[in-house]
DNA sequence: CTGTATCCCCGATGATACTG
DNA sequence: CAGTATCATCGGGGATACAG
């Protein structure tokens, strides 16, 4: 653990790595790893773009699905169930006919925003670098079977 | 304590999230956009551990498999394969007998890191909050099925 | 020690049809 | 409009055996 080797990575940060590590390394199993049981949700496939669709405003089940693109209904209402089970949003219900609902976040939802920002920033500004270093990897070892 | 209280993003938080929407939302499908692309990679199962695992120095196979715990050798080196193709990692062959290898962390790859330590800081502080949140639901919903 | 090659299973996701 | 129910699929990931 060379000062050298954590380089420009800012103190903070190498710390959080460092609990996490320890977390983590200890053979304690996934289902009690914190960070591995929330991170597995930015995972799912869908959960960010929602996330950021709800973003600036709430929205309503239809606009969700029309923003979000591609996702059949089925895996908006399931996605949308967990967020608000883990407290990131809230579903309410307008019982006008037809029923409207909309999905908001909360205060928890919205503070993932920040570092989910971090992230997204990191791959839009890096996402040349990596397609680059793709089509070298394959050029070197050799892209067709 | 400034601005940034219980509603308010940061300003270049706010800014990459509209940014991203934009791109996202206006029909451009998940093979063009780079987020996707990137954030699909840090959802994989073991790729955050790995990189974690790294992120002090480097660590030939074995010692990856020990610390990351339940991997096997199947998921290890496939997760490698895919971080050194993206440019994250470097991985060196020592051809003594028998041969060893060991992996680190590119400047791309450290890098990844800061905004990765963001997530998972966020992670371990809102766990309990998150877990409380589900509890609620569970008993408001009713748990059984 | 550091991998590869196979086989297999299951859960995540999609498609479609139906409902309050 | 906002879902639910059901069936079909696809690939991620584990287990195991083999190899350089």
């Amino acid at each position: 653990m060379t000062r050298e080797q954590e380089g420009n990575l800012p103190d903070t940060a190498a710390e959080v790595l460092r609990e996490f590590a320890r977390m983590s390394g200890e053979g304690v199993d996934t289902a009690n790893c914190p960070v591995r049981d929330v991170l597995d949700r930015v995972g799912e496939k869908w959960t960010l773009l929602i996330l950021v669709a709800m973003s600036d405003e709430p929205r309503r089940f239809s606009a969700l699905q029309r923003e979000v693109g591609d996702i059949s209904k089925r895996m908006l209402t399931q996605t949308l169930r967990t967020l608000e089970r883990d407290g990131l949003v809230t579903r309410t219900v307008y019982p006008t006919k037809p029923p409207s609902v909309d999905y908001r976040l909360t205060g928890l939802g919205r503070s993932v925003l920040t570092p989910l920002a971090g992230l997204i920033g990191w791959a839009g500004q890096k996402h040349d670098e990596i397609r680059a270093a793709r089509e070298a990897y394959d050029e070197r070892e050799g892209v067709a079977a």
